[in-house]
RNA sequence: GGCCGCAUGGCUCAGUUGGUUAGAGCGUUCGAUUCACAUUCGAGAGGUCCUAGGUUCGAAUCCUAGUGCGGCCACCA
């Protein structure tokens, strides 16, 4: 028999089948299968049945010594469900197997902040009402993100409970749920005390208008012609894409082995700026293509990402980088009279400047350049210094690539155990902040008396204000009130803190800055918070244990490790892979041992769903039209672990049918005289059929712990 | 550039350790039908399992090479 038949008889006798025609009273029938009108009715018997009910109140001796565990990847706390949500059928076959067979189960659902989907979201629709973000104080702005989510936080629990998930609802937990936070923050203190965290800076992809730097998987990126200027520079011609980053050129780069350059190496150069020469030395580094340009490349580490990673490089025989442009788009006053200028206007002015100077030998107009955007607004993203967090991740890494090497860890999905290794081995370090509100607020705290280089800003009542001060700015917001922002060696003499807490928008401390972590959530007298929220994969990584921890007594004891880990193979490196780092190093073992990774959703021509498109298919009309079970089936039935799935309404369609034509057959059974069925061949011909399909259930469920890892393994 | 995957009838895909005539749904063709069910029933057509080698008594399945498609990561200033 085929994995296909198999699953096919799986699904219609755990979940369906059987306790359907135990339960339901079969009188009356309707000749076709309606599900709106049963599907209530048959959730009701799964309950009588034992099937649905919570992991707390099994029938009086069905728990065996073994568990079964099993928590639900959470669903961003805001957003309706999708169809790839509908595969959480996988982990509810597994869940009801585990049920009926006795063992003590447990499958735990949640939900997530989504940081920054949710604030985007929200801030949109701020945007509607004509309103931004920076019209409010950070406090003000999370207590009003807070209550959006809160109307639709219901919305998600609804829709599982209609595709008939059974969730253990009784143990539900939000990602910003007190106790959660209050345990993810624990965490990072044991981080910092193991000496895993470090605050460091680094260049991220920032957008000035947004106010928000984004991870490297938000960047969207833009094929755009942009001219490519070939400028003198010293002894050599250079080409660059953005000549108005000259001021802060720190190096020039060529390749160790370029013969035309190799003199030069290591001689400091002079060169002739807009603003007056200056002086660079010129280094050697691999990073450099001899064939691009003229195999020569100025390295401005504060404003380009390749080139912060040559200069880190060479850090000990290089001067410290300069920055040219502010967090607002702005040239800063490294750059002489350009400073106050936005990017593009600067750039313009120092071009003319140049070609005047004689200083540009020409320009390529046809070059074709990869740009980096803002996925919310689509400017361009600049790469700016910010003081962040980091988390160490080789010292967590190891021990898990040490399981996977032992086959300690089994991943279901062809060839994802390999693209684990990968991700494992070649693993950056995790940078954690983000400069959003919604999310859990960074516990570090800077004191203020010695840290007087902090920049704040903040917001302020026209009541309160004072006149301007040397060196603050101060700009008059919307409704009347000012934001301030300086440094706090400017601000304290004037205005006190409690006032700057109060309006509080953004910390910006400087990388040497002491800091505290405080977990209690009181104010700190005399210190200022960070403002950097935890990037939202923080507390998720977290999730197994944490939820365990912060449920009823003795969860962690009894359902800790999870038996499997159900989810997308899209989220591997993001979030399976973060909690097995996460949940090693918090518990001393892993949160799971197998992971379970199902395909994408696609449309019936294989192409990936999406609003644009228009191929979006909602699991909720689905399921109004043709059935939860419908839905369910159609989406399990041929998928196999780690290949896409591709769905239509053909599919749909095909699977209600099925389910009539279950219906009808018991209506069938129905309709037999109590003669018929009593008969010695009709009994034999039940006993035999009910024994096989036992025997296939269990061995179909049981095979899933004993299958091979995929083609890889 | 690095890593990974996929290739089976018109379409979307199953095919666990190699073992008799390679399966499903949809589509398609022919036929049936006042009934448990038209959300039906019966019958059929349709595949050199990408190509070329190899291992084997035996290959869709294992190995090698090639071709085509896709994914992830890193990306030339």
């Amino acid at each position: 028999m085929g994995r296909s038949q198999k699953l096919w008889t799986l699904y219609h006798n755990v979940g369906n089948l059987s306790s359907k025609r135990k339960c339901v009273r079969m009188d009356n029938m309707d000749s076709k299968y309606d599900h709106k009108l049963y599907e209530q009715k048959i959730n009701e018997a799964w309950a009588v049945a034992g099937v649905n009910t919570p992991s707390d109140q099994p029938a009086a001796g069905r728990l065996k010594p073994g568990y079964f565990s099993l928590v639900l990847p959470p669903p961003n706390a805001n957003d309706p469900l999708h169809v790839g949500h509908a595969m959480y059928t996988i982990e509810d076959i597994l869940v009801r197997f585990h049920r009926m067979r006795g063992d003590d189960t447990l499958w735990l659902p949640g939900a997530d902040h989504a940081g920054i989907e949710t604030q985007f979201v929200f801030e949109k629709k701020l945007q509607k009402a004509g309103k931004s973000r920076f019209q409010f104080d950070r406090d003000t702005l999370y207590q009003m993100v807070w209550d959006y989510v809160q109307e639709n936080k219901q919305v998600a629990r609804q829709q599982l409970e209609r595709l008939g998930f059974s969730l253990d609802w009784s143990r539900f937990k939000y990602t910003l749920d007190s106790d959660v936070v209050a345990r993810v923050l624990q965490t990072f203190q044991h981080l910092h005390r193991e000496k895993l965290v470090y605050r460091d800076m680094q260049l991220v992809n920032y957008c000035t208008k947004c106010g928000t730097a984004f991870s490297d998987l938000e960047v969207k990126h833009k094929t755009a012609r942009t001219p490519l200027y070939y400028i003198k520079y010293g002894p050599f011609v250079l080409a660059t894409t953005r000549p108005e980053t000259k001021f802060g050129d720190t190096a020039v780069a060529v390749h160790p082995d370029d013969e035309r350059y190799a003199r030069y190496i290591g001689q400091t150069i002079t060169v002739q700026g807009v603003n007056g020469p200056f002086q660079v030395k010129v280094i050697a580094d691999e990073y450099v293509e001899r064939e691009f340009g003229t195999g020569v490349v100025k390295i401005t580490p504060y404003h380009d990402h390749n080139d912060f990673a040559v200069w880190q490089r060479h850090k000990d025989e290089l001067p410290s980088p300069i920055q040219v442009i502010d967090f607002q788009g702005k040239m800063t006053t490294t750059a002489g009279p350009y400073a106050g200028m936005s990017v593009a206007a600067a750039r313009e002015a120092i071009v003319a400047k140049m070609q005047e100077m004689g200083l540009i030998d020409h320009i390529d107009d046809k070059y074709e350049n990869q740009l980096s955007c803002c996925y919310r607004c689509g400017r361009t993203l600049e790469p700016l210094p910010k003081a962040q967090f980091f988390i160490k991740t080789k010292p967590l890494a190891a021990p898990i690539i040490e399981k996977l090497d032992a086959g300690e860890i089994t991943v279901y999905g062809t060839g994802y155990d390999k693209i684990l290794r990968n991700w494992l081995t070649n693993l950056r370090d995790w940078n954690i902040s983000r400069q959003i509100v919604w999310g859990i607020r960074q516990p570090v705290w800077y004191k203020v008396d010695e840290n007087s280089e902090i920049q704040v800003s903040f917001l302020l009542d026209k009541k309160d204000k004072k006149a301007d001060i040397d060196q603050v700015l101060s700009k008059e917001i919307a409704d009347g009130r000012f934001l301030i922002t300086g440094l706090l060696k400017d601000i304290l003499p004037v205005y006190d803190l409690k006032l700057v807490k109060k309006g509080l928008q953004s910390v910006d401390a400087p990388i040497d800055c002491a800091f505290v972590i405080e977990l209690e959530k009181t104010d700190l007298d005399g210190y200022i918070q960070e403002t950097d929220t935890f990037d939202t994969w923080f507390s998720s990584a977290q999730w197994p244990f944490v939820t365990l921890m912060t449920n009823k007594p003795g969860d962690f004891e009894r359902f800790y490790p999870t038996s499997v880990l159900e989810t997308g193979y899209d989220i591997l490196p993001f979030w399976v892979m973060r909690m097995l780092m996460m949940g090693q190093f918090e518990t001393g073992k892993l949160p799971f041992s197998r992971v379970y990774l199902h395909g994408l959703v696609r449309d019936s021509k294989g192409q990936k769903m999406s609003k644009s498109k228009g191929n979006v298919i909602n699991p909720l009309e689905v399921a109004d039209k043709y059935g939860a079970d419908a839905l369910r089936f159609a989406l399990v039935v041929r998928s196999s672990a780690g290949q896409d799935k591709s769905i239509g309404e053909q599919d749909f369609k095909a699977a209600r049918n099925l389910t009539n034509k279950l219906w009808n057959a018991a209506r069938f059974s129905q309709m037999l005289t109590d003669e018929q069925k009593d008969s010695a061949g009709s009994q034999k011909v039940n006993e035999e059929f009910s024994r096989q399909i036992k025997q296939i259930v269990t061995d179909v469920s049981e095979a899933f712990g004993k299958l091979q890892t995929g083609a890889g393994g």
